[in-house]
DNA sequence: CGAGGCGTTGAATGGCCTCAACGATGGTGG
DNA sequence: CCACCATCGTTGAGGCCATTCAACGCCTCG
């Protein structure tokens, strides 16, 4: 159903951390040049396409990732094999955190729309992190974030009927953002993150655009009508 | 509808860290003597009953909690007022980790069954976690624990029918308990965790004992036929 | 050109929700 | 002590919404 590509040909460089666009808001924000010194390890960066997966429940954790853009999903099976997107990760989220505690990874981390990431060894991370209270505080932060962000998967995503769900998913795939315009996921995928089957996912966001709540104004572009799928996330 | 009663008549005392009886298990299991002596606020120990509040989503973070028995509910709210149980917390687990980042609680903490719980200001376990990297790394054990449970929460109780669901509920009542016999909670609660409505939760409970899959040993407390709720649960 | 994936739509079923009623229980106050 | 009330679990009836199973068009790709 979804297939497996090798991250191996997404190689896209190493990556140049001192002069990262997004190293204000990314995990390494807070080192200093003589942090970035004692970082002997390569850090690389990929290209991935849709499909492609990072990494797999239960992998070793030698690597964490930063998402650069798109997003990425992170899928749980049931023991009859039907899946759950439990979180999507995007532009300057860390994957892999549970990594510093030795255990493997806890999800299958699959790239939704193409992706650029960056990779780098958990050891770095771990010793960094021993003398640099900032970068340590800042891990702190992100596990919150990751938790609060479980919560809220939960309470706005798996609560209520469909339609109200899936408004709620729109509303929270352009929040932060400053246009109003978003790419939508495969009809499979946001059935797996709200929990109600592709079918009633496709005639949802097909009802959305009769009702001209969502227009496209690219491919696979659309532009949506927050304060009326607001009411109805409401209520 | 859920009535708030005052932590201050809860007071039982002060703790004795040093001699608890889960202190391998706790929070400052790793603490040496020399550890304790830095503590010089009061630890004081609370004895809660059912539907007292230990904080509200919201309040100040100045203290966080370990339970020592009974079961505390971590509640949310949705826009429209109804609630939605996020997850459930337990002899030796600790409460508002959120804390330590100053932020305000994401939660209501709600006793679910008479509980114990202890209270330390969140301060001291700032302080302490900065030098003693035993405690420090706890925490972060505690985080991922505390996210490992989201997730399961998610692919387990908001997925699948609603006979799924309470079996799924029921099985990780005795998880890692050396007998099959727990107490249930209201109806109400088991809707609120389950994403489904008090009256079918109280269907689905009243047609697992029927079918001798509940049997009621004593007041209120059951015995599981976990192999058949297992079954249930799977497919 | 054929095959397969994906989004869409239809029809029928069924499971869950809604609204309602009732019995049991436990606490309160006369 | 007992009548009274509130809460909680249970059950019924009816209706709606999501699922299930199926078919079809469109697109990409080999």
């Amino acid at each position: 159903m979804v297939k497996s590509v090798s991250l191996r040909e997404a190689w896209a460089g190493e990556a140049d951390c001192r002069n990262c666009a997004l190293r204000t808001a990314a995990l390494f924000g807070g080192l200093t040049e003589a942090d970035f010194d004692q970082i002997h390890d390569p850090i690389d960066q990929y290209d991935v396409k849709p499909g492609t997966a990072l990494y797999k429940t239960g992998d070793v954790g030698d690597y964490m990732y930063t998402v650069r853009s798109g997003s990425i999903k992170l899928v749980q099976y049931l023991p009859d094999g039907s899946q759950r997107i439990v979180r999507i990760v995007r532009s300057t989220d860390v994957l892999g955190l549970e990594a510093l505690l030795d255990e493997g990874y806890q999800h299958d981390a699959v790239a939704l729309q193409r992706a650029e990431v960056c990779r780098f060894p958990t050891r770095v991370v771990r010793n960094l992190s021993r003398d640099n209270p900032r970068l340590h505080h800042e891990l702190l932060t992100r596990w919150q974030r990751a938790l609060n962000e479980a919560d809220a998967w939960l309470t706005e995503l798996s609560t209520g009927s469909a339609r109200q769900r899936v408004a709620r998913l729109l509303l929270r795939l352009v929040r932060d953002r400053e246009t109003s315009e978003c790419e939508l996921f495969s009809r499979e995928d946001m059935g797996a993150m709200l929990g109600i089957t592709t079918e009633t996912a496709s005639r949802t966001i097909a009802g959305f655009k009769r009702e001209s709540l969502l227009v496209e104004s690219r491919q696979n572009s659309f532009l949506l009508d927050i304060p009326n799928l607001r009411r109805i996330a409401e209520d």
